[in-house]
DNA sequence: TAGCGTTTAGAACGTCCATTCTGAATGCAG
DNA sequence: CTGCATTCAGAATGGACGTTCTAAACGCTA
């Protein structure tokens, strides 16, 4: 098959994205996403240009779906913002367990050797994104008096970012959901107000 | 050269376990190990086998330094044990973003692919020996009322382990000692007792 | 210094893989 | 049906790299 109409491509992204993050950019081979896509060879790379495009267009694909279910729950001004918050972990806490492949970002962030340069811009806007996301959401909170008052907004979006990263690598090893969300409920814990008994 | 005495193989796997770090197992090529060793190429096959063999044993070596410096620390009765904590973190960033090469355990748990049985199995029984030295670190604090009652200790273990995982993406990817020690502050403020103003 | 086992440096081998090429198949226009 | 451009599957290419081989250099013993 050749990648004709502009929904083709993005079929053939989003199963190359899946081969990915299976397998690590490494690992997976071009033969893999032939496969995977149904793409003949060839016409992956006339459209594509070569391994590395296709992973960066994989990269924001799958970063674009995480954005997307981030921010509708976060700026959701029906829910408390630490629910938001809640929700938003849920969600990529399921979703790396149940697939054990961590995710995406994560894993070729840390990948072998210093990071391809396109790969290390979009991460940080990626990361960048994310972390106003959670300000906002934070400041919400605030301003409901549901924040603990120790932390600080930045210090608490920095903090959110920095367990969903190892929250990651955690999920690469095989670590179960249950065991990831009670890291996360934890620590919600402490960041929330502290009620009166 | 040839690794003739144990000292000299210990000299190899520390260079070994240098060009992993920074290069990854993947990226590392065996040419590289040679240069960095000093060894003949030949010899290092007949004294390890090959290149996975070397990268286990780099692995371990890597392992045991980390182990021994939080051990020590941990451990150490005349320090109060958030303290304890905090040096053991505040060596691991500054290392970490000396190098910016990240942690090698974590960039390898993260690394393409299914993980190499025998590399889980390791990462397996590191992270467990850190766990427990969380565990009676936390359990000293608590019983001398420093520790948030609000978190359990296994909670506060896992989360230090989530965190320190955290701070490895974050250091790979460029981000600053004082940034990352940050973070790190924050979370120790909200895991210690609250204190009456 | 002579003899001999060890070590070395680099060539050679085999495999894997990204990328390109090619000749056959296909689909469409007239 | 015919002619032509597009698409296809798989072969070919080129390079990288782990691993092994080999002939020369080395260093020890006597």
């Amino acid at each position: 098959m050749s990648p004709r109409s502009q929904s083709e491509t993005h079929i053939a992204v989003h199963a190359a994205k899946e081969v990915f993050w299976r397998r690590g950019y490494e690992d997976a081979s071009i033969e893999e996403v032939v496969q995977a896509t149904g793409f003949n060879r060839y016409a992956l790379y006339t459209a594509f240009g070569g391994k590395r495009e296709i992973f960066l267009a994989a990269l924001d694909a799958y970063y674009q779906e995480r954005r997307s279910i981030f921010l509708t729950n976060l700026d959701d001004p029906e829910t408390a913002p630490l629910d938001a918050i809640r929700r938003v972990f849920e969600f990529a806490i399921t979703e790396m367990a149940e697939r054990g492949t961590g995710c995406l970002m994560c894993n070729v962030a840390t990948g072998a050797g210093p990071l391809d340069p396109l790969v290390a811009e979009r991460i940080e806007t990626y990361l960048e994104e994310i972390r106003c996301a959670y300000i906002d959401a934070l400041e919400r909170a605030q301003s409901r008096n549901e924040l603990n008052p120790v932390m600080s907004i930045e210090a608490g979006a920095a903090l959110l970012i920095t367990l969903m990263l190892g929250l990651g690598v955690h999920a690469k090893r095989g670590a179960s959901a249950t065991a990831m969300l009670g890291v996360f409920d934890s620590t919600l814990t402490l960041m929330a107000s502290p009620r009166v008994q």
